[in-house]
DNA sequence: GCCGTTTTCGGCCCGACTGTTTTCAGTCG
């Protein structure tokens, strides 16, 4: 098994916190370095992790020289990634430990207790673990601590209480309701003049670790009291004049921000982030004798306010082009984003937008695990979601759990769905007495049909249509579970991996492959099989799959459900710059899943895809021409 | 330990909140 980035990311950020422990206050008083080595190894985990593709991979192909290519990666750290990558070693890792053998995984993720907390702690009682520093707390021993109290002490056992009970990052999609009910509370607010969701929510990061707001007020401490006395608040974390964190019943941290309407601009940049795309910025400030925080963009010499109220205004007194917030990670926008760069201009202009889908090619119905007509599935993609056609998947008869259908039922299909375009064609399908039994349930569902632009470019209901189509099951060896000769009857065919998610890497590169291969293939679904929080999804080489896509005129999906999101944005980002064109699928198994559209959409703004590169913004005409 | 529009030494993002202390260190985002 190969060694991956997170296994190497996740060392460094050990040795990282391992150096602040090691750093006393004398050695950053004598060593003016000692403060500043585990911020280097922290940024080098940072790069690691985020990066596209395998560092293994790396090595294997340009040795150090590759390594050295990363930024923030030097000498003395690829020549620690190559002992690892060579020997599963770290010497100077291994010596730290010994030094300080605690379980530092424990502590890492530990909110509120950092290194230095922990070295004070370890100075007196040797402790090793999360168990013993609980029971030190509970005998009161903390306390005796110099610079520790009772108040301390108690805190402490808070914190371990509630990261034993929460963990993991959220799902965007999730947490959508949520966000909307609290945005909705602060707006009926007095006094409160723009209220924003910022963070990785606005940057619409699969997961999402809190939630953070930005309003704007002239009564700041007012409108921190009513954020913290809102319903769903179980704890207040922390509580000042500019902002507040608070704990919900449900375990998810929000932070509110409260800026003065001049600071908008710069306290939205500061907390949209990314992390690393602020840092980025604040430094280009600093290269121009500019101090960049959220109240606003200062020049020191005179420590004038120069911008503050929009982003635009900052971002170009760095000369910058505005970025949206999906691109801001530090991934080579800000490089981009100069001011007079065409590339930029047109690169952000046909970014794909919101409203920029006409058609979704993963549908199912009833006829398999889908839980409506198809009948029903078209008419609220239509008189819901705006769409201009879709494209019916069901399962294929492999896939028994769903009660996948057969070469003979997927004929019957055939004829089915020519019988209801026939019926959209007349004008006797999207007509007030027919409108399904279903649409009860969907209607309390405003939130998402509020959200969700309509998308439509036709100007009659008689040209929807729906695509007669599968998702076929590609089968351990490669082949699929429905032969050709019937597949060649359907308008668009999606392959995908249902099973054997164990094999190895080279196997399922090769299973989706094959199927690429397949002229009747005009799509892969969900190419790695991931479940976001739940399974990784089984090994896939991603860039031989996206030279065959690209080779044999295969498109690659999105599926946009917010618990896949596969492919994820650095794999859409490499298949655009290899020119392989996407899909974006709901892979919706109920009308309301195409409301996760957009999900698929906000991944694809993060991958830079733009509108040329995803087919399903095209007419159902001009989307058919482009398949095999 | 990394990096370079102040370029091979001497910098390294910036401010709010908490707790303990009374001017600041630690932690976080």
């Amino acid at each position: 098994m190969a060694i991956s980035n997170s296994e190497i990311a996740k060392i460094f950020r050990k040795i990282s916190f391992l150096l602040e422990i090691d750093s006393s206050k004398e050695d950053i008083k004598t060593n003016r370095n000692a403060n500043f080595k585990n911020r280097a190894y922290s940024r080098a985990a940072d790069q690691i992790e985020n990066l596209p593709v395998s560092i293994a991979s790396i090595y294997k192909e340009n040795g150090l020289s590759g390594l050295l290519q990363i930024p923030s990666i030097g000498k003395a750290i690829s020549s620690k990634i190559e002992e690892y990558l060579n020997t599963g070693k770290i010497e100077y890792y291994e010596a730290l430990k010994l030094k300080y053998p605690i379980e530092i995984e424990d502590f890492l993720a530990l909110e509120g207790i950092g290194p230095k907390t922990l070295r004070a702690i370890i100075d007196t009682t040797p402790i090793k673990n999360l168990d013993d520093l609980e029971k030190l707390a509970k005998e009161e021993k903390l306390r005796k601590i110099p610079g520790f109290s009772q108040k301390k002490e108690s805190n402490i056992l808070n914190k371990i209480e509630s990261y034993r009970k929460g963990g993991s990052r959220f799902l965007l999609g999730d947490i959508y309701p949520l966000v909307d009910q609290i945005e909705k509370y602060l707006t009926n607010q007095k006094n409160i003049v723009e209220t924003i969701v910022v963070g990785s929510y606005r940057r619409m990061k699969e997961t999402v670790g809190d939630i953070d707001f930005l309003v704007v007020t002239e009564h700041p401490v007012n409108v921190i009291e009513s954020f913290i006395k809102m319903p769903q608040v179980k704890d207040v974390i922390s509580q000042g004049t500019s902002k507040a964190f608070v704990k919900l019943n449900n375990g998810i941290d929000v932070d509110l921000l409260v800026v003065p309407q001049d600071s908008y601009g710069a306290a939205s940049l500061y907390f949209t982030g990314s992390k690393e795309h602020g840092i980025s910025l604040r430094r280009l400030a600093q290269a121009r004798g500019y101090r960049l925080n959220e109240w606003g963009l200062f020049d020191n010499s005179t420590d004038s306010k120069l911008a503050g109220e929009t982003e635009s205004e900052i971002y170009g007194l760095l000369d910058l082009e505005w970025i949206p917030p999906e691109m801001r990670e530090n991934h080579g926008e800000i490089e981009l984003a100069k001011k007079g760069s065409m590339n930029w201009t047109e690169k952000v202009e046909n970014l794909i937008d919101y409203a920029d889908l006409k058609g979704d090619l993963q549908v199912h119905s009833n006829k398999t695990d889908g839980q409506m007509s198809i009948e029903e599935m078209a008419y609220f993609a239509r008189t819901t979601f705006g769409l201009d056609y879709i494209a019916i998947t069901d399962h294929t008869k492999s896939l028994s759990i769903t009660g996948g259908l057969d070469e003979q039922q997927l004929l019957n299909q055939v004829t089915e769905i020519q019988e209801i375009n026939d019926k959209i064609k007349s004008g006797d399908f999207f007509v007030e007495e027919n409108i399904p039994k279903g649409r009860k349930s969907i209607q309390n569902l405003d939130l998402i049909n509020g959200k969700n632009p309509k998308n439509s470019n036709i100007k009659n209901d008689k040209d929807f249509r729906i695509l007669v189509a599968a998702e076929v099951n590609i089968l351990k060896d490669g082949s699929l579970d429905i032969s050709n000769n019937v597949l060649d009857k359907l308008d668009v065919v999606g392959a995908a991996i249902h099973s054997s998610f164990t094999l190895s890497e080279d196997i399922q590169t090769k299973r989706l492959i094959d199927a690429a291969r397949n002229p009747s293939v005009d799509i892969i679904f969900h190419p790695t099989g991931r479940i976001i929080n739940k399974r990784e999804g089984y090994p896939v080489n991603i860039s031989k799959l996206l030279s065959v896509a690209l080779e044999t005129n295969t498109i690659v999906e999105v599926d946009a459900h917010y618990n896949r999101l596969d492919i994820r944005d650095e794999y859409i980002r490499m298949a655009i710059e290899n020119g392989v064109k996407l899909v974006i699928d709901s892979d919706a198994h109920h009308p309301i899943h195409y409301a996760f559209l957009k999900f698929g959409i906000s991944q694809a703004r993060r991958g830079w895809a733009e509108r040329k590169d995803i087919l399903n913004t095209l007419s159902v005409v001009d989307l058919l021409k482009n398949l095999k």
